[in-house]
RNA sequence: GUAGGCGUUCCAGAGCGGUCAAAUGGGAUGGACUUAAGAUCCAUUGGCUUAGUGCCUUCGCAGGUUCGAAUCCUGCCGCCUACACCA
């Protein structure tokens, strides 16, 4: 076990002082941009997860790499955020300190598992020379338009002290801490993600990722094609309604507002329902939105009616709790025969129930929200619902009564944060001059040094009057900064351009390089940043494409999502106190295992759960390796290994191209206990070379004791060559190993021991057989003879055990 | 409810039309070594057997296509994951 840890200290020591790693641009090579997901270096150091993440990442590059690929594999930290705000706190550390020993830990982690990055390229977002980028994002975003300050109802934690983005609410409760998030309002910044809303989706089919990922993020947008359709109110303004159903619109008996449409004040005012609606109101100000649409329906008359615009009916106009300002148009027309939340509604309220659309099933205790023919609707009684869509769409269209609509759930991203440890928005309020943004000169903003975060005020910067009172660039005169920070996810919504030229100090990246390095090739990470992270970072790609920087407009071509590392059936948390530290594990048994059990037991998207007693199983294959060099080289069976070889280099390459690692380690093992039995120099330099991705230090150093100079790390992945491939020779072997089995198992159940053992075969096996007598000979301990035999010649059992000739193929015992 | 995915031998997990009683690892059983444990190595690991490169039963369940199905199709059952009053 220690010779593990000092084989791989060797290695590391050597690939560190030879630069193996370090990417230049070469153009003459093709470029293979392979990337994890930027990590927070939080202060307990590197988990399982980070572990089974960066031995994929790693793997991969190394493979790569060999495969002669111009490699960027970078790495670097997610160090701004509220977690290190936290911990700073807690420790009474300025988090500027801890985030530094963090970082210090991680790095020294990552090198113990013999990661292969470029250090080279390393960033960190809290330094002032990454962040002035994100100042810069958000003034051009600004200028664009894609930036704007609104008050707004917003998402706000009280236990991170902050408003949050919709991106970052889960089920009602922060993402983060898990506390309740209640709706306030709030001054915050936006940034016009829903501009790109189309581009969003239609970028995601020219993308190889999986249909589960992309379905989460189709949901998101959550595109819904339909028409908004005018209702008219007598003496009053028209109210527009959104669906995507105008085909039942011969069903609709009454229509439901939010109660906070702006509509609705107007037509309540004076009458004798309005004591009635404020107390409605009163009740549902008390829920927040989620307690809201959790509840039963609820709905109250407003005396009211509207006029359907297809067969000018009268209609009673309500308000309720599940209808919602926030999409569509915050009105709806209820069809109650085809919709489940109208017919409920409706059975409430006793509201008259219209079919319209036929259903095969004859039950009415339900809604049909299927489409089918048109029945009750007038003259497109008959059509099917698609044709009847498309044509009460264009007469209503005509009568200028609607219009085509496209509605997207997506809502604008909320970057602002009311916390200290993040990007200061550049941005300074003038009396004069109002709001001034910071030029571009002036960049980076600094985040000061010391602030009371215990505040009570909004935003800990408050705290410091020389970082808040500033000149107005404009007028001169005086002024006051913006005191809220930006979201981390700005600061990674764009770190792999910047990876590609980190230490640019004239702009956020040269275009060249990006023309070179991007896009992303392979993109590795968990999949809770499915609308999150992933979806900022294809914002902020389409917006720099916009501005003309670069000539992509998706960053992350491939993406692989790993599963989680679980352990005795859930999912390792430290309350439940089933953690496994990483450390410990290469400490107890070396990086390579480790990184070769995470990569063997599962594939790479498939939930792990960890054992101990496989992980032994992993060490002890390893450990053979190590002896390899000890093998007595020069087997007769040349032929059969080194057409094996090429078989296993086949497999290999296609498993690892499909990102099957787990099979290829599968392949690797079978392929290594031929070796041992048939030791052949040619296999196992094929072999090391496919292992070293996964255990890179033990396969340099068997390497090395093989005599070879170069260093693993600098060859190639072995070539397939079809001409060695020995299809005769693979299945000679596959036949001796069954007649052996089963001459073993004939002997030990008669319990026989056999001097001379008669082989029968037909003819055209008898060539084959010959061959490989001698070796049977020496396997069984007992003569072997081979002859031919006709099939069709009768067979007598009591002959079985003499030379005469039995009729049949088979085995013969003397 | 909607969308995506899954169901294989004791376990995890390959195989995706014939070479399949089904890879690989773990476990279990037996054997070798050892005073013993551990480690290591070898063998066995669906059943029957007249022991024959034999027969039968198995890849969620039920059918179908095919000369032939764990693999393809249809229906059903069960599990998972995400989003859910989105009009």
């Amino acid at each position: 076990m220690s010779s593990f840890a000092q084989i791989e200290k060797k290695w590391q020591k050597r690939w560190r002082d030879n630069k193996v790693f370090s990417a230049r641009i070469n153009s003459k090579r093709n470029k293979f941009y392979n990337l994890e997901m930027l990590p927070y270096p939080s202060g307990t150091g590197l988990h399982t997860g980070h572990a089974r993440n960066y031995s994929l990442g790693d793997a991969l590059a190394r493979y790569k790499r060999m495969r002669g690929f111009n490699v960027i594999y970078p790495m670097g930290w997610d160090s701004f955020g509220l977690p290190s705000e936290n911990e700073a706190i807690k420790r009474g550390v300025h988090p500027t300190i801890s985030i530094k020993q963090n970082i210090a830990t991680f790095k020294k982690q990552m090198n113990a598992m013999g990661l292969s990055y470029d250090w080279d390229r390393e960033i960190s977002t809290h330094n002032p020379e990454y962040y002035r980028w994100n100042q810069w994002l958000f003034l051009k975003l600004l200028e664009n338009k894609l930036a704007y300050k609104k008050k707004t109802s917003g998402n706000w934690c009280p236990g991170c002290n902050t408003t949050l983005a919709n991106e970052d609410v889960k089920d009602g409760l922060c993402w983060r801490c898990d506390s309740e998030v209640v709706q306030k309002d709030i001054d915050q910044w936006f940034f016009r993600i829903t501009k790109f809303s189309n581009q969003l989706l239609s970028g995601l089919n020219k993308i190889n990722w999986s249909n589960h990922l992309k379905s989460l993020q189709r949901n998101w947008i959550g595109k819904s094609e339909g028409y908004e359709i005018k209702f008219k109110i007598e003496n009053k303004q028209d109210i527009s309604v959104f669906t995507t159903r105008p085909d039942t619109l011969f069903g609709c008996t009454y229509m439901v507002l939010a109660p906070e449409h702006p509509l609705v004040k107007d037509l309540v005012s004076g009458t004798k329902i309005e004591p009635k609606f404020n107390k409605f109101i009163n009740k549902l100000s008390k829920q927040n939105e989620l307690e809201r649409i959790s509840k039963e329906k609820e709905g109250l008359f407003i005396g009211k009616y509207a006029i359907n615009p297809i067969n000018d009916k009268k209609i009673p106009i309500f308000i309720a709790n599940f209808v919602l300002m926030g999409y569509g148009t915050g009105a709806i027309m209820s069809v109650p025969a085809h919709d489940t939340r109208d017919y409920e509604f409706a059975k409430k309220y006793k509201l008259p129930i219209k079919q319209v659309i036929q259903n095969k099933n004859t039950s009415i205790d339900k809604s049909y929200s299927g489409e089918g023919k048109l029945i009750n609707s007038g003259k497109y009684t008959g059509l099917f619902s698609d044709n009847a869509r498309e044509k009460i769409g264009v007469e209503l269209i005509k009568k200028n009564l609607a219009k085509k609509k496209i509605n997207y759930k997506i809502r604008d991203w909320n970057i602002s944060r009311q916390r200290y440890w993040g990007t200061p928005i550049p941005i300074i309020y003038c009396n004069k001059c109002d709001m001034v943004p910071v030029p571009e000169k002036d960049l980076p903003v600094k985040l000061p040094k010391t602030v009371d975060y215990n505040t009570l005020a909004k935003s800990p910067l408050e705290t410091n009057s020389s970082f808040v009172n500033v000149k107005c660039p404009s007028c001169g005169g005086r002024a006051k900064r913006e005191t809220d920070t930006m979201t981390t996810f700005v600061d990674s919504a764009w770190y792999y351009f910047r990876y590609c030229d980190p230490n640019n100090n004239k702009s956020i990246f040269d275009k060249t390089k990006i023309g070179y390095w991007m896009p992303i090739n392979q993109y590795i990470g968990g999949t809770e940043h499915a609308v999150g992270h992933l979806l900022y970072s294809r914002f902020i790609t389409k917006f720099l494409k916009k501005l003309g920087y670069i000539n992509f407009d998706e960053p992350f071509l491939n993406l692989l999502n790993q599963g989680m590392v679980n352990r005795g059936g859930s999912k390792m948390s430290k309350s439940k106190g089933n953690v496994i530290d990483p450390l410990d594990t290469i400490n107890e048994y070396g990086a390579d295992t480790l990184r070769t059990y995470l990569l063997f037991i599962a594939s790479p998207s498939t939930p792990f759960e960890w054992s101990d007693k496989d992980i032994k199983g992993v060490h002890k294959f390893l450990n053979k390796i190590l002896d390899s060099p000890k093998l007595k080289f020069g087997s007769i069976k040349r032929k059969y290994i080194e057409s094996l070889t090429q078989t296993k280099i086949l497999n290999c390459t296609e498993h690892f191209e499909k990102l099957e690692l787990n099979k290829v380690l599968i392949e690797l093992m079978d392929f290594y206990s031929e070796i041992e039995k048939y030791p052949s120099k040619f296999a196992l330099n094929s072999f090391l070379r496919m292992l070293s991705p996964f255990a890179p230090h033990i396969s340099e150093e068997v390497w090395e004791r093989m005599g070879i100079r170069t260093m693993l790390a600098k060859s190639s992945w072995p070539k397939f060559d079809k001409s060695k491939i020995n299809k005769k020779a693979e299945q000679n072997e596959e036949s001796i190993r069954k007649t052996v089995s089963d001459i073993k198992q004939i002997l030990k159940i008669t319990g026989k021991r056999a001097k001379i053992i008669y082989l029968y075969v037909i003819p055209s096996e008898l060539k084959n057989y010959t061959l490989v007598s001698s070796e049977l000979s020496s396997k069984l301990n007992s003569e072997v003879r081979v002859f031919a035999v006709n099939d069709s010649t009768k067979i007598d059992p009591e002959n079985k055990s003499k030379k005469a000739k039995p009729g049949k193929p088979g085995i013969y015992l003397e």
